[in-house]
DNA sequence: TGAAACTCTGTAGCCGCTCCAGGGTCAAGG
DNA sequence: CCTTGACCCTGGAGCGGCTACAGAGTTTCA
Protein backbone atom coordinates (compact mmCIF):
# COMPACT_ATOMS: atom_id res chain seq x y z
CA UNK A 1 0.00 0.00 0.00
CA UNK A 2 1.33 3.26 -1.12
CA UNK A 3 1.01 6.34 0.89
CA UNK A 4 -1.66 7.88 -0.80
CA UNK A 5 -3.75 4.73 -0.16
CA UNK A 6 -2.98 4.33 3.39
CA UNK A 7 -4.45 8.11 3.50
CA UNK A 8 -7.41 7.72 1.46
CA UNK A 9 -8.04 4.15 3.55
CA UNK A 10 -7.99 5.85 6.93
CA UNK A 11 -8.74 10.06 6.12
CA UNK A 12 -5.53 10.75 7.30
CA UNK A 13 -3.62 13.79 5.62
CA UNK A 14 -0.34 12.11 3.75
CA UNK A 15 1.15 15.00 5.18
CA UNK A 16 0.52 13.92 8.69
CA UNK A 17 1.13 10.45 8.10
CA UNK A 18 4.72 11.21 7.19
CA UNK A 19 4.42 13.66 10.42
CA UNK A 20 3.93 10.74 13.19
CA UNK A 21 6.48 8.64 11.08
CA UNK A 22 9.01 11.37 11.79
CA UNK A 23 7.68 11.84 15.60
CA UNK A 24 8.24 7.84 15.81
CA UNK A 25 4.53 7.14 16.48
CA UNK A 26 3.92 5.15 13.23
CA UNK A 27 7.65 2.92 12.38
CA UNK A 28 8.89 3.58 9.03
CA UNK A 29 7.77 0.98 6.26
CA UNK A 30 9.57 -0.48 3.86
CA UNK A 31 10.63 1.05 0.47
CA UNK A 32 9.89 0.04 -2.92
CA UNK A 33 12.83 0.54 -5.68
CA UNK A 34 11.69 3.44 -6.26
CA UNK A 35 11.68 4.85 -2.66
CA UNK A 36 8.05 5.12 -2.00
CA UNK A 37 7.02 3.79 1.29
CA UNK A 38 5.40 0.74 0.80
CA UNK A 39 2.73 -0.16 3.91
CA UNK A 40 1.27 -2.97 5.57
CA UNK A 41 -1.97 -4.01 7.28
CA UNK A 42 -0.22 -3.58 10.85
CA UNK A 43 0.45 0.38 9.40
CA UNK A 44 -3.39 0.50 8.98
CA UNK A 45 -4.17 -0.80 12.26
CA UNK A 46 -1.99 1.41 14.06
CA UNK A 47 -2.60 4.33 12.13
CA UNK A 48 -6.51 3.86 12.91
CA UNK A 49 -5.34 3.64 16.63
CA UNK A 50 -3.50 6.68 16.78
CA UNK A 51 -6.12 8.83 15.45
CA UNK A 52 -9.22 7.31 17.27
CA UNK A 53 -7.02 8.49 20.46
CA UNK A 54 -6.37 11.48 18.46
CA UNK A 55 -10.20 12.18 18.79
CA UNK A 56 -10.04 11.44 22.39
CA UNK A 57 -7.68 14.57 22.15
CA UNK A 58 -5.15 12.79 23.66
CA UNK A 59 -1.68 14.07 23.41
CA UNK A 60 0.79 12.48 20.70
CA UNK A 61 3.20 11.48 23.43
CA UNK A 62 0.70 9.85 25.86
CA UNK A 63 -0.37 7.50 22.63
CA UNK A 64 3.09 6.73 22.34
CA UNK A 65 2.68 5.56 25.82
CA UNK A 66 -0.42 3.49 24.96
CA UNK A 67 1.49 2.08 22.10
CA UNK A 68 4.52 1.31 24.59
CA UNK A 69 1.91 -0.31 27.01
CA UNK A 70 0.21 -2.81 24.10
CA UNK A 71 3.29 -4.00 23.00
CA UNK A 72 4.04 -5.25 26.43
CA UNK A 73 0.55 -7.56 27.20
CA UNK A 74 2.19 -8.52 30.27
CA UNK A 75 2.25 -5.31 32.15
CA UNK A 76 -0.12 -4.02 35.01
CA UNK A 77 -2.07 -1.48 33.35
CA UNK A 78 -3.10 0.72 35.85
CA UNK A 79 -1.29 4.04 34.08
CA UNK A 80 -3.67 3.36 31.28
CA UNK A 81 -6.30 3.82 33.40
CA UNK A 82 -4.48 6.98 35.09
CA UNK A 83 -3.80 7.95 31.92
CA UNK A 84 -7.67 8.62 30.61
CA UNK A 85 -8.77 9.74 34.02
CA UNK A 86 -5.84 12.50 33.38
CA UNK A 87 -7.45 13.26 30.06
CA UNK A 88 -11.23 13.07 31.21
CA UNK A 89 -10.37 15.73 34.07
CA UNK A 90 -8.29 17.80 31.07
CA UNK A 91 -11.78 17.70 28.98
CA UNK A 92 -13.88 18.35 32.13
CA UNK A 93 -12.01 21.43 33.33
CA UNK A 94 -12.13 22.83 29.49
CA UNK A 95 -15.66 22.04 29.51
CA UNK A 96 -16.52 24.22 32.48
CA UNK A 97 -14.85 26.73 31.39
CA UNK A 98 -16.39 27.12 28.06
CA UNK A 99 -19.55 26.79 29.56
CA UNK A 100 -18.60 30.33 31.35
CA UNK A 101 -17.33 31.71 28.22
CA UNK A 102 -20.20 30.62 26.45
CA UNK A 103 -22.42 32.14 29.12
CA UNK A 104 -20.23 35.52 29.51
CA UNK A 105 -20.10 35.62 25.05
CA UNK A 106 -24.43 35.64 25.63
CA UNK A 107 -24.50 38.18 27.50
CA UNK A 108 -21.73 40.31 25.62
CA UNK A 109 -23.80 39.66 22.63
CA UNK A 110 -27.25 41.00 24.02
CA UNK A 111 -25.54 44.17 24.94
CA UNK A 112 -25.97 45.36 20.94
CA UNK A 113 -28.31 44.30 18.38
CA UNK A 114 -29.10 47.10 16.64
CA UNK A 115 -26.79 48.98 13.51
CA UNK A 116 -25.17 52.39 15.00
CA UNK A 117 -22.30 54.14 15.71
CA UNK A 118 -19.45 52.12 17.45
CA UNK A 119 -19.36 54.94 20.06
CA UNK A 120 -22.83 53.58 21.12
CA UNK A 121 -21.80 50.33 20.63
CA UNK A 122 -22.72 48.15 24.36
CA UNK A 123 -20.38 45.56 23.48
CA UNK A 124 -17.49 47.50 22.94
CA UNK A 125 -18.34 49.62 25.68
CA UNK A 126 -18.77 46.44 28.10
CA UNK A 127 -15.22 45.55 26.68
CA UNK A 128 -13.76 48.67 28.01
CA UNK A 129 -15.80 49.07 31.11
CA UNK A 130 -14.01 45.41 32.00
CA UNK A 131 -10.21 47.74 31.04
CA UNK A 132 -11.54 49.87 33.89
CA UNK A 133 -11.97 47.53 35.85
CA UNK A 134 -16.05 47.98 36.04
CA UNK A 135 -18.25 44.83 36.93
CA UNK A 136 -19.46 44.01 33.15
CA UNK A 137 -21.69 41.54 32.66
CA UNK A 138 -19.94 39.12 30.42
CA UNK A 139 -17.40 38.58 33.09
CA UNK A 140 -17.35 36.34 35.64
CA UNK A 141 -13.91 35.24 37.11
CA UNK A 142 -12.30 33.25 34.26
CA UNK A 143 -9.48 35.13 33.34
CA UNK A 144 -7.27 31.68 34.85
CA UNK A 145 -7.81 28.86 32.43
CA UNK A 146 -8.03 30.80 29.32
CA UNK A 147 -6.39 27.86 26.80
CA UNK A 148 -2.57 29.78 27.31
CA UNK A 149 0.11 26.91 28.85
CA UNK A 150 0.75 28.38 31.98
CA UNK A 151 3.54 26.38 34.05
CA UNK B 1 5.79 52.28 35.63
CA UNK B 2 7.83 49.97 34.45
CA UNK B 3 7.36 46.74 32.83
CA UNK B 4 7.25 44.34 36.27
CA UNK B 5 4.35 47.18 37.77
CA UNK B 6 2.76 46.73 35.12
CA UNK B 7 2.94 43.11 34.87
CA UNK B 8 1.85 42.88 38.62
CA UNK B 9 -0.91 45.30 38.64
CA UNK B 10 -2.87 43.38 35.43
CA UNK B 11 -1.55 39.78 36.12
CA UNK B 12 -0.05 39.24 32.54
CA UNK B 13 3.62 37.88 32.08
CA UNK B 14 6.32 40.18 31.30
CA UNK B 15 6.96 38.03 28.34
CA UNK B 16 3.79 38.47 27.20
CA UNK B 17 3.10 42.28 27.67
CA UNK B 18 6.77 42.61 25.51
CA UNK B 19 5.20 39.97 22.91
CA UNK B 20 1.87 42.02 22.27
CA UNK B 21 4.39 45.27 22.17
CA UNK B 22 5.79 43.14 19.37
CA UNK B 23 3.04 42.11 17.88
CA UNK B 24 1.75 45.24 17.75
CA UNK B 25 -1.43 45.65 20.05
CA UNK B 26 0.08 47.49 22.77
CA UNK B 27 1.47 50.94 21.68
CA UNK B 28 5.53 51.17 22.14
CA UNK B 29 5.74 52.81 25.37
CA UNK B 30 8.53 55.93 25.94
CA UNK B 31 11.58 54.81 27.48
CA UNK B 32 13.47 55.97 30.40
CA UNK B 33 17.12 56.82 29.79
CA UNK B 34 18.25 53.47 31.08
CA UNK B 35 16.34 52.26 28.25
CA UNK B 36 13.78 50.54 29.79
CA UNK B 37 10.01 50.93 29.15
CA UNK B 38 7.66 53.07 30.93
CA UNK B 39 4.34 52.87 30.76
CA UNK B 40 1.11 55.30 31.57
CA UNK B 41 -2.17 54.84 32.55
CA UNK B 42 -3.33 53.87 28.95
CA UNK B 43 -1.26 51.41 28.26
CA UNK B 44 -2.88 49.68 31.83
CA UNK B 45 -6.15 50.34 30.10
CA UNK B 46 -5.24 49.17 26.93
CA UNK B 47 -3.32 45.87 28.40
CA UNK B 48 -6.60 44.89 30.30
CA UNK B 49 -8.98 45.35 27.82
CA UNK B 50 -6.61 42.79 25.38
CA UNK B 51 -6.66 40.41 28.49
CA UNK B 52 -10.67 40.67 28.64
CA UNK B 53 -10.93 40.12 24.85
CA UNK B 54 -8.37 37.09 25.26
CA UNK B 55 -10.53 35.42 28.72
CA UNK B 56 -13.52 35.26 26.10
CA UNK B 57 -10.79 33.81 23.79
CA UNK B 58 -11.12 36.43 21.00
CA UNK B 59 -8.08 35.94 18.60
CA UNK B 60 -5.40 38.46 18.90
CA UNK B 61 -6.26 39.59 15.46
CA UNK B 62 -10.14 40.30 16.20
CA UNK B 63 -8.76 42.20 19.17
CA UNK B 64 -6.60 44.24 17.05
CA UNK B 65 -10.08 44.58 15.09
CA UNK B 66 -12.09 46.13 17.82
CA UNK B 67 -9.24 48.02 18.53
CA UNK B 68 -9.31 49.66 15.43
CA UNK B 69 -13.08 50.08 16.14
CA UNK B 70 -12.54 51.94 19.09
CA UNK B 71 -10.32 54.61 17.74
CA UNK B 72 -12.84 55.02 15.07
CA UNK B 73 -16.34 55.84 17.58
CA UNK B 74 -18.33 57.06 14.67
CA UNK B 75 -18.14 53.69 12.37
CA UNK B 76 -20.74 51.56 12.15
CA UNK B 77 -20.91 48.56 14.86
CA UNK B 78 -22.42 45.92 13.03
CA UNK B 79 -18.83 44.24 12.05
CA UNK B 80 -18.37 44.38 15.71
CA UNK B 81 -21.57 42.03 16.60
CA UNK B 82 -20.17 40.18 13.91
CA UNK B 83 -16.97 39.50 15.30
CA UNK B 84 -18.63 38.56 18.80
CA UNK B 85 -21.71 36.26 16.84
CA UNK B 86 -18.43 34.40 15.12
CA UNK B 87 -16.75 33.88 18.45
CA UNK B 88 -19.95 32.44 20.06
CA UNK B 89 -20.38 30.14 16.97
CA UNK B 90 -17.06 28.63 17.53
CA UNK B 91 -17.56 28.58 21.05
CA UNK B 92 -20.44 26.32 20.84
CA UNK B 93 -19.37 23.90 17.86
CA UNK B 94 -16.36 23.33 20.61
CA UNK B 95 -18.70 22.90 23.48
CA UNK B 96 -20.81 19.98 21.69
CA UNK B 97 -17.68 18.55 20.47
CA UNK B 98 -16.25 18.20 24.07
CA UNK B 99 -19.51 17.08 25.49
CA UNK B 100 -19.37 14.13 22.91
CA UNK B 101 -15.79 13.53 24.00
CA UNK B 102 -16.16 13.30 27.71
CA UNK B 103 -18.85 10.89 26.97
CA UNK B 104 -16.70 8.37 24.95
CA UNK B 105 -13.83 9.09 27.39
CA UNK B 106 -16.28 8.50 30.26
CA UNK B 107 -17.53 4.85 28.32
CA UNK B 108 -13.83 4.15 27.76
CA UNK B 109 -13.38 4.55 31.53
CA UNK B 110 -15.91 2.20 32.31
CA UNK B 111 -13.71 -0.32 30.76
CA UNK B 112 -10.92 -0.99 33.24
CA UNK B 113 -11.01 -0.16 37.13
CA UNK B 114 -8.77 -2.98 38.58
CA UNK B 115 -5.45 -3.24 38.30
CA UNK B 116 -4.23 -6.20 36.22
CA UNK B 117 -2.52 -7.40 33.46
CA UNK B 118 -2.26 -4.90 30.04
CA UNK B 119 -2.89 -7.83 28.21
CA UNK B 120 -6.85 -7.68 29.69
CA UNK B 121 -7.17 -3.96 29.75
CA UNK B 122 -10.47 -2.95 28.61
CA UNK B 123 -9.43 0.10 28.08
CA UNK B 124 -6.93 -1.05 25.54
CA UNK B 125 -9.35 -3.45 23.77
CA UNK B 126 -11.45 -0.96 23.17
CA UNK B 127 -9.18 1.26 21.87
CA UNK B 128 -7.81 -1.57 19.68
CA UNK B 129 -11.09 -2.42 18.59
CA UNK B 130 -11.54 0.74 17.37
CA UNK B 131 -8.36 0.27 15.05
CA UNK B 132 -10.49 -2.52 13.57
CA UNK B 133 -13.18 -0.79 12.98
CA UNK B 134 -15.14 -2.50 15.50
CA UNK B 135 -17.88 -0.44 17.33
CA UNK B 136 -16.56 0.87 20.12
CA UNK B 137 -18.70 2.29 23.25
CA UNK B 138 -16.49 5.49 23.28
CA UNK B 139 -16.08 6.25 19.71
CA UNK B 140 -19.34 7.98 18.04
CA UNK B 141 -18.87 10.48 14.93
CA UNK B 142 -16.49 12.96 16.58
CA UNK B 143 -13.35 12.30 14.43
CA UNK B 144 -14.09 15.83 12.78
CA UNK B 145 -13.31 18.91 14.47
CA UNK B 146 -10.85 17.56 16.79
CA UNK B 147 -9.51 21.03 17.06
CA UNK B 148 -6.73 20.63 14.19
CA UNK B 149 -6.26 23.05 11.99
CA UNK B 150 -8.01 21.94 8.91
CA UNK B 151 -8.53 24.09 5.87
C1' DT C 1 30.54 46.24 48.09
C1' DG C 2 28.15 42.75 46.55
C1' DA C 3 24.22 39.97 45.69
C1' DA C 4 19.61 39.68 44.27
C1' DA C 5 16.12 41.37 41.56
C1' DC C 6 14.96 43.68 37.80
C1' DT C 7 15.38 45.10 32.74
C1' DC C 8 17.01 44.70 27.89
C1' DT C 9 17.45 42.18 23.07
C1' DG C 10 17.18 38.28 20.28
C1' DT C 11 16.19 33.68 19.45
C1' DA C 12 14.26 29.08 19.95
C1' DG C 13 10.78 25.95 21.65
C1' DC C 14 5.98 24.12 22.46
C1' DC C 15 1.77 21.39 19.97
C1' DG C 16 -0.09 19.09 15.94
C1' DC C 17 -0.19 19.64 12.09
C1' DT C 18 -0.18 22.19 7.21
C1' DC C 19 1.92 24.00 3.27
C1' DC C 20 5.48 24.92 0.15
C1' DA C 21 9.59 24.52 -3.07
C1' DG C 22 12.05 21.83 -5.89
C1' DG C 23 12.78 17.74 -7.32
C1' DG C 24 11.82 12.40 -8.99
C1' DT C 25 8.42 8.56 -10.83
C1' DC C 26 4.83 6.52 -13.33
C1' DA C 27 0.58 5.45 -16.09
C1' DA C 28 -2.56 7.01 -19.65
C1' DG C 29 -3.55 9.59 -23.86
C1' DG C 30 -2.23 11.86 -28.27
C1' DC D 1 7.86 8.83 -28.24
C1' DC D 2 6.38 12.66 -25.67
C1' DT D 3 3.57 15.20 -22.78
C1' DT D 4 0.44 15.80 -19.15
C1' DG D 5 -1.01 15.14 -14.72
C1' DA D 6 -1.19 12.53 -10.59
C1' DC D 7 1.47 10.78 -7.42
C1' DC D 8 5.75 10.47 -4.46
C1' DC D 9 10.23 12.23 -2.18
C1' DT D 10 13.01 15.48 1.22
C1' DG D 11 13.72 19.40 3.90
C1' DG D 12 12.22 23.46 5.83
C1' DA D 13 9.02 27.19 7.22
C1' DG D 14 4.66 28.76 9.23
C1' DC D 15 0.47 28.88 12.28
C1' DG D 16 -1.27 30.95 17.43
C1' DG D 17 -0.17 32.50 21.70
C1' DC D 18 2.69 32.42 24.33
C1' DT D 19 7.03 30.62 27.24
C1' DA D 20 11.78 30.07 28.11
C1' DC D 21 16.08 30.72 27.57
C1' DA D 22 21.12 33.21 27.00
C1' DG D 23 23.84 36.88 27.80
C1' DA D 24 24.04 41.41 28.72
C1' DG D 25 23.20 45.88 31.52
C1' DT D 26 20.78 48.40 35.73
C1' DT D 27 18.81 49.17 40.06
C1' DT D 28 17.99 48.34 44.89
C1' DC D 29 18.78 46.99 49.37
C1' DA D 30 21.60 45.21 53.29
Amino acid sequence: MRIGELSAATGVDVETIRYYEREGLLAAPARQTNGYRAYGTSHLERLAFIRHCRALEIPLADIQRLLDFAARPTAECGDIDHLIDEQLLKVRARLKSMRALEKQLGELRKRCNAHHAVGECGILHELVAAAHGEACACHGDALSSTGGKRK
